[in-house]
DNA sequence: TAAAGCACTGTATGAATAAACAGTATCGAA
DNA sequence: TTCGATACTGTTTATTCATACAGTGCTTTA
């Protein structure tokens, strides 16, 4: 999506907001009176503009047409599960999908991207249990502290991440597991992503 | 609501799905095509009886001016998050409510009803920490082993439950926390929920 | 320096829409 | 047996609404 304007933007927010509180699309006279336009003209540019940026869809000639693109499509989708990761093949592979939960990928912050189903006790003292469902966040870079999911020899772990130089400690919550070394420059390590939140439902509980 | 009939039922079941898929209420014109009418006022006629018998509002003059009422339009507002409980008052509050999130309920099994802010360390060990948001389903039944919302002299705890004839016990878990007893035939004890689940985003991670 | 985009005013028009009015037919309850 | 509710057809009308056309002024890019 291009990039809009101030003024842009505020249409934009008023469109949401009549339509979370009303339930329906607002017509132009609406959109003009709400944004203190002495003539409709003013909405129906400003939506030909957001057409033309990709923010949102026009049926025309239909009242009321106008439909907000864009973060709703991923959402309809849902976030999926990935279950157990086969070795060497991408963590995000529609093979690994076990289901997919409709639920807000901003319930995380940073939003989460995936959910990943929790194998072992190594993270127990943290409260993440063997069957739980972690919120990953996809990304390459990880700070001292964060949750990482580490790929480590084609294996998939989930630990807590600690930097020192160019070696790498790979920190379990929970005494009877070892911590993890990684030199980076004899070893390989991939971070996959960093732990947001975690679900769990039903059998640990 | 009052009891609808099928050419009723069918005429709202069309409404909400034309709203799921289009994103906007349906018109006169659009119902009475969908359903097969020769006229609209066919459609306009359904329109009042569902009025009338409070399944749905119209807003006069307005274009698509309809909106579906009853417990699926609160549903789709998301999950309440209850926060902390003051002594004495309902759980089920609108006071209480921090935020909503959109999840779907049937995530967890029961399906929950709200999500409790966890208070308190008592049930460390069962992978339940401080801050997290239990998943709650509306319940007065509780079996042995359920995790319980218990309410006890206008506190709310969650615990571990058991039940021994008359006798109830409340199990933290975590040695730090010592059970609670509770006799039914001296002291009163109400069951709010069973937890069905963890929600947990961010500070504890 | 011209062109393109932005942000509007002001007016107009035809199509979309809500909603009334006038009917027809069936059915179950008072 | 009449009344009200249900379930429509068919027509009409005022209003709502999308959307085009003709402008103005300001700013940013080529």
């Amino acid at each position: 999506m291009e990039q809009l304007t101030d003024r842009q933007t505020q249409v934009l927010a008023f469109i949401k907001e009549y339509m979370a509180d009303e339930g329906l699309p607002p017509t132009r006279v609406e959109i003009a009176s709400a944004l203190g336009f002495r003539s409709p003209n003013a909405a129906e540019d400003h939506i030909k503009a957001l057409v033309r940026k990709g923010a949102i869809e026009v049926m025309p000639g239909m009242s009321r047409g106008i439909r907000i693109l864009g973060e709703e499509s991923v959402e309809e989708d849902g976030l999926p599960l990935i279950g157990r990761v086969a070795a060497g093949s991408p963590i995000f592979s529609e093979a690994h999908v076990e289901h997919r939960y409709a639920l807000e990928p901003t319930l995380f912050h940073p939003p989460a991207d995936y959910l990943l189903r929790v194998r072992g006790m190594s993270m127990r003292d943290a409260g993440i249990l063997e069957g739980d469902m972690l919120a990953v966040h996809r990304t390459n870079e990880a700070k001292n502290g964060d949750l990482v999911v580490a790929r480590l020899d084609d294996e998939v772990t989930v630990k807590r991440f600690e930097r020192k130089g160019s070696r790498i400690f790979l920190h379990p919550e929970n005494p009877d597991f070892s911590v993890i070394e990684v030199n980076l420059n004899t070893q390989e390590l991939d971070i996959e992503g960093i732990g947001v939140g975690i679900i769990r439902n039903g059998s640990t509980l």
